[in-house]
DNA sequence: TCAAGTTGTCTATGTTAATAGACAACTTGA
DNA sequence: TCAAGTTGTCTATTAACATAGACAACTTGA
């Protein structure tokens, strides 16, 4: 197999972030049994021995635990938001957010305006599947998200999320079985007051704003949505640089 | 030489980051002719081969162009923070923001906080240099900074940096030869009232604030600074992910 | 003109990354 | 018990990475 160029990142290096991100953002969650060696192969097109050495990286570090004959498991228990510690930049904007864990507060139909019809690659006005939700650390909410994706693309995704509240088994049920992060934005705004209510938090104090694009193997935009953190109760950390 | 361990990142590629890192944060500015490529590799203690590597990659894109018998020159110019464009993250918080480019407003003494000590390894109540700065673009400013440093072990820094007016030369003055981001928080804030007057901002606007500190090759810590960036003026665009 | 310093190019060598195949050791479920 | 599927461990080969040295081609400034 070829690489598709000499990146200077090593394909162990990239596989190996590749299923820490998807550890970090609870695609493979604590005590789950990671895909086996060859289907991990298979999925990133490299060989079985690169996956290898990926999963040793990943051990070595304590996130993953092979078991012979049985299964390679994911050891790290998320952090869950412990509030004013430091928080992962990652977790949150690099590669977190897939799912919309915490409590899910509305799912609904909607239409695209001009910035989600650009993210998404749609037409204004085209049809959306609207999902909100807030998360909470220790019953206090840390932020509210709303995520968009087509409903064209994605028929009757509305009553498949209201089966399987999952955003990765939704898409998954459409058939994508793998999507990144493709950008991320950050800025930050004051509070509306729905938000307000949702958070808890008085009128007038700032919030830090996220949107955030996933998209597939292919680059092709599958999901896009806005979140809402509290600043008081949220900072970001940016590893080194 | 050994690399130190495993990372699954090549040394070329390393080399390349650094020095794209300080294109974009101004240490090498436009037009300007890096370190000949025995210094650059005695810097990164690499072979000189391997910082041709790193050179030939920013040549590729467009970074730098090599001009034989004379030196490697940068090409890129600095985009200079256009308004409601998307300035590219690493530009402004993974590596950016070492010079304080843009007006300098105020430069003084100062006493260390637990905060300021504790990122600068300092007891509290330490003697600090303070520089306040503020970016601007087409004269609209952007964001405004405070940069603290320990007076003693940078004495004199004050008027040092009065008479070189760059964080860079003042380090350099002090035997620091390069030096990196070590930590950066983002989180958020409603504007205070200097801010305000200082970013042309109404009361009650919300900040990005960003907060970061830099280390030395022995990741011993040199200075951290403070930036707040009008909210509605700036958005971070973090790279894929 | 000339010496010093720069980038460009060649050969050579050892290490690491990645692929490929085969088989052993073990677990699970029928 | 046994077949299927899993991780663990070998050998082997090719390509990329990194180092080392030498010298050519060129620029700059004294």
């Amino acid at each position: 197999m070829s690489m598709q160029e000499s990146s200077g990142v090593a394909l162990w290096r990239q596989v190996a972030d590749g299923i820490e991100r998807g550890i970090a953002d609870g695609r493979f969650a604590a005590g789950e049994k990671l895909p086996g060696e060859m289907e991990i192969a298979e999925t990133y097109r490299v060989n079985r021995h690169t996956v290898r050495r990926a999963l040793a990286a990943l051990a070595e570090r304590g996130l993953v635990r092979a078991e012979r004959g049985s299964g390679t498991y994911v050891e790290a228990q998320r952090l869950a938001y412990p509030l004013r510690s430091r928080t992962r930049f990652s977790e949150i904007v690099g590669a977190g957010g897939h799912e919309p864990r915490g409590q899910l507060i509305d799912a609904g139909e909607d239409i695209a305006n001009r910035e989600i019809a650009r993210e998404l690659g749609l037409k204004i006005g085209a049809p959306l599947i609207r999902i909100e939700a807030v998360r909470l650390a220790d019953r206090t909410p840390i932020c509210v998200s709303t995520t968009w994706l087509s409903a064209e693309r994605f028929p009757d995704a509305g009553s498949v999320f209201a089966n399987v509240h999952s955003m990765t088994k939704l898409l998954a049920h459409y058939g994508v079985k793998d999507y990144h992060r493709a950008s991320t934005r950050i800025t930050a705004a004051i509070v509306d007051a729905t938000d307000a209510a949702r958070l808890d938090l008085p009128l007038g104090r700032p919030v830090l704003v996220v949107d955030a694009t996933d998209v597939d193997m292919l680059d092709q935009p599958l999901v896009t949505k806005r979140s809402r953190f509290a600043a008081e109760r949220m900072e970001f950390l940016v590893e080194n640089g």
